[in-house]
RNA sequence: GGAGAGAUUGCUGAGCGGCCAAAGGCAGCAGACUGUAAAUCUGCCGGACUUCGUCCUUCGGAGGUUCGAAUCCUCCUCUCUCCA
């Protein structure tokens, strides 16, 4: 975690220019200009809210995002709330495809819960961070409240939202209890008294269906603020898990560092602008001298991952990580720790191809025989091209195998 | 309640009763090249094996017709459309 700024002494504006870098919507700036100033005079801080997914509990780059931008609400010395949505979650969000989740239990909640808070603080702070539950309110709800909650809706404002409307023209399926999916995620709002709720440009319409419901409850509505998504490491597809395209904030620092290596060029300035905390400037400066060719685009990205690793992690294990990748990748040499597998002995030569798969190196024969046969395969620093070749399986005999570019094994016989 | 359309290998999306382990695209993997696990190009891409081939398991589920079915028939499950 970066120093502190002094940014509480900035001024308004300039503290909305902080709050605004790398945002698509703010809805709107007046009001949480006002917001601001208010908070500013009676010393009261502004309640953030920003919900998350009660089942996937493993936070990757593309979550930082947001988080980021809570971190820079707390600096200002506001108060979030990291909202589990363990009642939505029962409804599934219809963002995206999936219709039906499995309802989890109390306990699976909680160690989710344990989960998040374990990452969480990597970028947020303890003191300013409150964890709560959506169920807490919307359990309470009732089928009564939740049908006088449906009545504050129509299915015509429900229907505008981009997301149902594919969906209805294109003929796929909508479940009657997605529409109130909205509607839940609003109330918390209403029952957090919520100054800003902030979510990724797909929660635009949720986000939006809150301001609308506070004013119904009487509420000032809140802020919106909306996140760009991050593009995974395809630079096609947004990042998630389920695409495996992830970059997870628990990874060790070596493969985050490879991870950041492989997007593109192109990306990669998305990534500063998102997932560092230089201000647009900087990255622009930077990316003007990569155009100029006065810094060379591979070093741009190593400093990136540095940065990143730097936040989850520390400089120190991103300097390693930098070290180990330069050695493996751009000198082509064994990586300085490698997984050792001891096998059983035998009498008989073993198939270097069933090696390779019972030190885990390939999922399947087939996949080993197809490496090998493209040459992806060296044992002891010699290629290995002949998919019927063995080796000597007798104790004590070891091997150091390269599968492709990066999986590395040794193999020790007993 | 009635009439129709559809469910295909990780995704998407073709598929004439045999030439289909099933086109194409995406993702993934390997090689070459390089500036990196970028970009580009080439190849691979269900599993097992004694691999220029043989065998096994796959085309929503269960049966059936046929020498032979992802392709035809019956029933079931799920989705969508239109009518009421």
């Amino acid at each position: 975690m970066p120093p502190e700024l002094p940014l509480t002494a900035a001024s308004l504006d300039e503290q909305l220019d902080y709050l605004a870098k790398g945002t698509v919507d703010l809805f709107d700036r007046d009001d949480l200009r006002k917001k601001l100033a208010r908070s500013a005079s009676s010393g009261k801080p502004l309640t953030v809210k920003v919900g998350f997914d009660p089942t996937a509990p493993d936070i990757h780059l593309g979550h930082t995002v947001v988080i980021r931008k809570m971190r820079h609400f707390q600096l200002l010395g506001h108060r979030v709330i990291f909202l589990i949505g363990d009642f939505t979650g029962m409804i599934g969000d219809p963002t995206g495809k999936k219709t039906t989740r499995p309802a989890l239990s109390r306990e699976e909640i909680e160690t989710n819960a344990e989960t998040y808070r374990k990452q969480i603080y990597k970028l947020l702070d303890r003191e300013k961070t409150e964890v709560r539950f959506n169920a807490e309110w919307l359990g309470a709800l009732g089928s009564e409240g939740m049908i006088r909650l449906a009545a504050k809706y129509t299915l015509a404002r429900i229907l505008e939202r981009d997301d149902f409307r594919k969906r209805f023209d294109a003929h796929q399926p909508i479940a009657l209890h997605e529409l109130l999916y909205p509607l839940a995620q609003a109330y918390d709002s209403v029952a957090l008294q919520a100054d800003v709720e902030m979510g990724g440009t797909d929660q635009l319409f949720n986000l939006l269906v809150g301001r609308d419901l506070m004013r119904e409850y009487g509420l000032e509505p809140q802020v919106v603020i909306t996140l760009p998504l991050l593009e995974g490491l395809d630079g096609v597809e947004k990042m998630s898990k389920s695409l495996g395209n992830y970059i997870g904030i628990d990874e060790p620092a070596e493969s985050i560092f490879g991870k950041v290596m492989s997007i593109s060029d192109d990306l990669m300035w998305k990534y500063y602008l998102l997932s560092t905390d230089l201000t647009a400037a900087e990255i622009e400066t930077k990316r003007g001298q990569v155009v100029a060719g006065a810094l060379h685009p591979m070093e741009a990205k190593r400093e990136l991952a540095r940065r990143i690793i730097a936040d989850f992690h520390s400089a120190g294990d991103a300097e390693k990580a930098d070290d180990e990748f330069r050695r493996v990748f751009s000198d082509r040499q064994m990586p300085t720790e490698i997984e050792e597998t001891i096998l059983d002995a035998a009498a008989e030569p073993l198939p270097v191809i069933k090696m390779i798969v019972a030190a885990g190196l390939a999922p399947t024969n087939n996949e080993a025989r197809r490496t090998l046969t493209q040459g992806g395969v060296s044992i002891d620093d010699a290629r290995i091209d002949d998919p019927k070749a063995t080796v000597e399986a007798t104790a004590g005999r070891a091997y150091l195998i390269k599968v492709g570019k990066r999986r590395f094994g040794r193999v020790v016989f007993r």
